[in-house]
DNA sequence: ATTTTGTTTTTTATCTACAATAAACATTTT
DNA sequence: AAAATGTTTATTGTAGATAAAAAACAAAAT
């Protein structure tokens, strides 16, 4: 087959569970808007909400006639878009244990085993190596450099060139901009995570990405962007494998950040730096006693 | 077709070209070495080579019968790889005048303007993406968002953090590390240059190349070499069609490299820091004045 | 016992085809 | 006349096929 049609059937889910019966649907450009997706995709899932007899359609009339169930929806496995599967699959590989650095990558095994054809694990994998964990040597295989301790502090070291830049940035923003009312609400959640730290220091890690994503806005620097978003995602699946998660170190990290809001919101070019640095080299730290110890490599 | 054999073509005419008439020739492992490829295309330029006559070949005995003419080489059109080609057209098109920021991309039509199939235009301007240049709306087409002053600016404060990074590794590279020797090549090449200036004034982007790339090697961190091949490649393209390559401009980048070249030497990081600075100062001033005038888009 | 050559197998690079999705165009309704 | 629906067309995402190139294996030569 050519194509599934993951992202009809990812949005008819989505946009069944917020029915509600005898209410009345607005347009059809409206649905394909608030869903993002065309209003050929929107068509589709009217069609099929229509068949199931979730709805009565008729022109511009489309009312709920009942609530739709569990048992109405698409199971997840049929929802979830190839590129997510491939990535999914993929880092689960490469952060498993035996994965050693040096070791090749085959695309055709790769897409037999995640059940794919070649040209889209070839696609992922030209997009995944901006990451600098796989290489490829021309007309010839992939290579996995591997998270490794060279990889972890060549990435910490940018990581601080593009924070250091952002939080002065972020520290020159006028005063009515609302990246400033963001900056506020955030302490706030700050606070309330530490007030409950037993129960939810497992939910710093999105919040730590959060944080530092509004911080990195401030640079407006495509670059920059790109950058944490590649941060973002090996970090993403590197802690969800390693779960070295301590509720003690997640409690010191947000004691930093806010002494590191602090810094920002008095505007003091000075200070701002000092609480980012003194941040980033913790980061720094715990990225480093997050690596799997043996990936030392010698070559 | 499946597959052009290009790499068999160019690695011919490069292997071609070095034959010296009653010379023998070494072991396919070595030839394959030399010319990097595999010994499977170094054998099929060897079994072209004998049935053109240019050499006799029985086993381990290649003698060279005759020297190659230009008519035995493939012409260049045949040699140059699929990415190259898509790679110059692209460049071409976007750096035309008539490429405005916002405009879509059509792979199928790009496909079909290069006369190749869509696979590789894909590709392509996935690899492409990384540069900045153009971004994708999933399930949708891409966009192009051109060689904006935005852009300029923000490659320029991504390239000043890393260069000030490099060139403080650089500074503290111990004595006996080949880069220094290589930078003292290099000072030399920029006062023979110097010397010259009014006949080599072209060939600075060359050197100016080389000697940047000099110093994001001391740093040996992934990202930033990668974001260097990202710029090499941008300004290749762009400099050679917007050529405002004066003379002038050009001799005062040699000084400001040679001041930059005896800080690095002088070892004294603020020196260093100082030198490097006011490079990357009038490097960005040359890159802004080279843009297309109109392109400073509302949006 | 290595290294080299001869042969076969595997893998990559690229094309073509086609369903899903988006986008454009035409008609109807308010 | 503007917005919505109905219909058609264009474009993307993905699989499958195949030649080129690499890699592995086997036999021969130093």
């Amino acid at each position: 087959m050519a194509r599934q049609n993951t992202v009809f059937k990812e949005a008819y889910n989505r946009y069944a569970v917020a029915l509600r019966t005898d209410t009345a649907l607005p347009s059809e450009p409206e649905i394909a808007a608030q869903l993002g997706v065309s209003r050929s995709t929107a068509r589709a899932i009217l069609t099929r909400l229509s068949e199931e007899g979730i709805i009565r359609w008729n022109k511009r009339q489309k009312i709920v006639l009942r609530q739709p169930t569990d048992h109405d929806l698409f199971p997840s496995e049929e929802t979830d878009s190839l590129h997510d599967i491939i990535e999914r699959s993929f880092m689960q590989r490469i952060l498993a244990d035996d994965a050693a650095p040096g070791m090749q990558i085959n695309e055709l095994e790769l897409a037999r085993e995640i059940g794919t054809g070649t040209t889209s694990v070839r696609e992922f994998l030209i997009r995944f190596s901006r990451f600098g964990l796989i290489e490829k040597r021309p007309n010839s295989h992939w290579t996995l450099k591997g998270f490794t301790r060279e990889f972890a502090l060549e990435l910490a070291d940018v990581r601080e060139m593009f924070e250091l830049h952002s939080a002065a940035e972020f520290g020159r923003l006028p005063r009515d901009n609302q990246s400033w009312a963001d900056l506020a609400a955030m302490r706030d959640e700050h606070h309330a995570m530490l007030a409950d730290i037993n129960q939810r220091f497992k939910d710093f890690s999105v919040l730590d990405e959060r944080f530092h994503l509004l911080i990195h806005r401030a640079s407006k620097n495509r670059f920059i962007a790109d950058f944490y978003d590649a941060i973002a995602i090996v970090f993403h699946y590197h802690y969800q494998w390693n779960k070295t998660a301590a509720r003690q170190r997640n409690e010191r990290a947000i004691h930093e950040h806010l002494d590191y809001i602090a810094a920002l919101e008095s505007g003091d070019q000075a200070a701002i730096e000092t609480a980012c640095r003194a941040h980033l080299h913790s980061a720094r730290q715990t990225l480093l006693q997050s690596l799997p110890q043996v990936a030392t490599e010698s070559a």
